[in-house]
DNA sequence: AAGGTTGCCAACCGCCACAAC
DNA sequence: CGTTGTGGCGGTTGGCAACCT
């Protein structure tokens, strides 16, 4: 051999397009668990029919919890057009001096708004002078323009009104926004000293941490159903109404959940979580284990190797319980996204907020 | 109303750099 | 030092909805 390489996926073995949010949350569990140190046998171990790049620009562009949403402010595209300056289409690097923004989306933005927007100030500057008027972010400061993806019109509020938390949590529960939707919302207000804390915000909380949180989040997203006698639902509940806000809407994001949720009610529920996570994954490698979908041998994270180190884990699958029986339709049934279309766990959809309100999530939403 | 065009962005493709062997 | 595998980068495309004619 020696000449080419061998191409990173069997085009024909991989499933391409759109991301489901079953397909969502199986990144999201893997590389939290697992972490992403190889992106080619990462979708395998994970049990995804993707390609490990795919894999990868997924979770860098989307799925990362410290992914700014929303859109880009004023700030931000004038120290895009500096770095294009001085950088060209080093979108990367551009990247790294705007935290929280990825490659892509700055590509975007410069391809779709400022590359026009700065031939048109060249062409006005020549007559009237520079124009920096901000067609996609300016919204953020004053006034919210959003369509969430023509299932409901929140147009123009007023910011001192869209930043009530009692009425942000209404709009969200009222409407079927999806996470990028809500996320978008919600760093809107963080930045404007919101009390609704964002997922990246998360982040720095002391405790519990983010992975914490996601844990929480894993495990209440991964029994997909609601129930009214779930102690989960309940506590989530009673802090929301502690806190005199609506009651939690169990169609509402996996974010949204985190965000609602008080520090010391989601460590509250570490400790169960981290019981319930390695329950799951070993309910994930039983499942590997009876499909023959794990064939890493060598593998020291192999199922095998695990379910083989456990012999009660089968005593426990004589009576799964409701997370399991959701969890297994999920890995036994990918195409069926059982409940979590309607969690709107983590959508593909892009949504943005343009001006023109033209661009629908449609394009690029999960399919259900 | 219908067909064409435009705007937008998520996802893909191919190449490159670099590390491991 | 050459080969191979992998992650990362930048350019490009596919597909959808809104807009236009």
């Amino acid at each position: 051999m020696g000449t080419g390489r061998k191409p990173c996926c069997v085009q024909s073995e991989v499933k391409r397009g759109a991301w489901s949010p079953g397909e969502d949350l199986r990144l999201i569990a893997y590389v939290q668990r697992n972490g992403h140190s190889n992106w080619r046998t990462l979708p395998k171990n994970a049990g995804l029919q993707r390609c490990g790049k795919s894999c990868r620009l997924r979770w860098i562009n989307y799925l990362r919890p410290d992914v700014k949403r929303g859109n880009f402010t004023k700030e931000e595209e004038d120290k895009i057009i500096k770095l294009h300056e001085a950088l060209g289409n080093k979108w990367s690097k551009i990247a790294s001096h705007l935290p929280g923004r990825t490659d892509n989306e700055i590509k975007n933005v410069w391809n779709t708004h400022l590359k026009k927007r700065l031939s048109k100030d060249d062409t006005n500057s020549a007559t009237n002078g520079p124009n920096l008027t901000s067609s996609a972010s300016s919204s953020s400061t004053t006034t919210i323009e959003y369509s969430s993806g023509g299932n409901i019109e929140m147009g123009n509020i007023e910011i001192q009104e869209a930043q009530n938390p009692q009425f942000l949590n209404q709009f969200v529960s009222s409407s079927n926004m999806g996470m990028r939707e809500i996320s978008k919302l919600s760093s809107t207000f963080s930045s404007n000293n919101s009390n609704i804390l964002t997922h990246h915000e998360l982040l720095d909380l002391p405790n519990p941490g983010f992975d914490e949180a996601m844990d929480i989040a894993f495990d209440f997203n991964f029994l997909g159903d609601y129930h009214e006698d779930d102690e989960m639902s309940n506590a989530i509940t009673t802090t929301t109404k502690q806190d005199n806000v609506p009651s939690l809407d169990p169609n509402r994001d996996i974010w949204k959940i985190i965000e609602e949720m008080e520090p010391s009610e989601l460590q509250h529920h570490i400790d169960e979580a981290a019981e319930e996570n390695e329950r799951e994954m070993k309910w994930i490698t039983y499942l590997e284990n009876h499909l023959d979908l794990d064939d890493d041998v060598g593998d020291e994270t192999s199922t095998k190797n695990l379910l083989s180190n456990d012999a009660s884990f089968d005593d426990q699958l004589l009576q799964p319980d409701q997370s399991f029986h959701q969890y297994e339709q999920l890995v036994l049934n990918p195409q069926v996204d059982q409940g979590f279309g309607r969690l709107h766990a983590c959508p593909s959809s892009s949504t943005t907020t343009n001006n023109n309100n033209k661009k629908n999530s449609s394009s690029s939403n999960y399919i259900f």
